[in-house]
DNA sequence: TCCTCGTTTCTTACGCTGTAAGAGTAGCTG
DNA sequence: CAGCTACTCTTACAGCGTAAGAAACGAGGA
């Protein structure tokens, strides 16, 4: 009989780990996970969690991998042009990816490879191929819309640490007379989402010349 | 006198080290450099690294500045449309990057915070608002191919620790007939480049027609 | 009922990390 | 020569990912 209650059953479920180190990330972010701070978040300790979970990188890996996840939701409507869907496609990833903007620098660095986002990428080829794309072309339009997002959304939320500096909030006091330009644009606004849709559109418009024209 | 050579001044800049930490990043990856690496290839401890830069952080935050150099010398000829200039700029960007891919996890990841690199920003800005876009809209468009290539580029060679693995390489075998669509367009090639080529010109092609719309 | 066994959990340990604190030397300035 | 500054080193600490193996649990058969 010691103090320590015999060690219990804790539950514990590879969904479950991803889902607790899913909500430290966004709290504390990246830097900050330990097995041994995620341990202690599950009442565990840092080892357990290896019987679920290979490595951290693996964590990380099933983390990028849960953000793919609503993707899949997002099909075409009956009649839907291919770039209106595309369009509703790259918002989706983009909601999910500021929806934890912790996991952005992981989802920045690590390739796709679980079944079930290729199965996405599968998913949206089909769509463009019926749309009368060639598969390569497909994976060409599909892949530049996707790290566009990526590359986008990481400029605008996907800071270091746990460091959550806007551009604006960073460079505003800095600027003055060296930059004259550049601060009055930040000055003046244009708001995260409106560059976004501004970016977005000029993009599907370019691949719509292309696929009409090539 | 002890048999250690008494500690001669080893010549160390921290232009120096962030030189050779480019080096070891370029050879090894982020992953692989420690404080202690770098001294070792600097024949110096790892703690004299601290009298030249103030952490591990400063040490990124001087790789990513190194990137952004070339860029400077990318200035229109006179003439030159906006968007063939800018195109220029995304390439130069483009081939930095490639060229030092180990460093592209810290730079999509990093804010553009250093004097050089906000004088490079404010030089473009110049270059667009002279070809007619109001400041807030030169922003938006320089932001949208900056982070456009930021993202295409680290899709494509931005891969985590020292792993060098194309898409093909590293999905190729995994295939079949589970993802035939994205099997086949990996199979028939579709090299980088040309994507990048294709998609950077769709996105300045969606510019150019808003500016001439809007 | 007890015993055994696979699953889960914990303990311990190792080598590594970034870096704070401070000691000591090299070489310049007087 | 003395003194000062700039530089380099040593030591140390708390934390990291995780390898190895012990220990306790819940369930099944005897």
């Amino acid at each position: 009989m010691s103090d320590r209650r015999a060690r219990p059953r804790a539950g514990l479920t590879r969904e479950r780990i991803v889902d607790v180190a899913l909500e430290f990330v966004d709290e504390h972010g990246v830097a900050a996970l330990s097995m041994r701070k995620l341990g202690a978040a599950l009442d565990v300790e840092a080892m357990t969690l290896y019987h679920y979970v290979p490595s951290k990188d693996a964590l990380f890996e099933a983390l990028v991998d849960r953000l793919t996840v609503p993707m899949g939701g997002v099909r075409p409507e009956p009649g839907e042009r291919w770039e209106r869907w595309l369009g509703r496609l790259a918002r989706a990833y983009r909601a999910e990816l500021l929806a934890h903007p912790g996991v952005l620098p992981l989802a920045a660095t690590r390739p796709v490879t679980s079944r079930v986002a290729l199965g996405h990428v599968e998913a949206a080829l089909r769509v463009l191929v019926d749309a009368g794309f060639g598969p390569v072309r497909a994976l060409d339009v599909l892949n530049t819309v996707m790290t566009f997002v990526l590359g986008h959304t990481l400029a605008e939320a996907g800071r270091t640490p746990g460091a959550e500096m806007s551009d604006v909030d960073s460079l505003g006091e800095l600027d003055a007379t060296e930059f004259p330009l550049l601060a009055r644009a930040l000055a003046e606004g244009a708001r995260h989402g409106e560059r976004f849709e501004f970016a977005l559109t000029a993009l599907l418009a370019g691949l719509v010349a292309d696929a009409v024209g090539g």
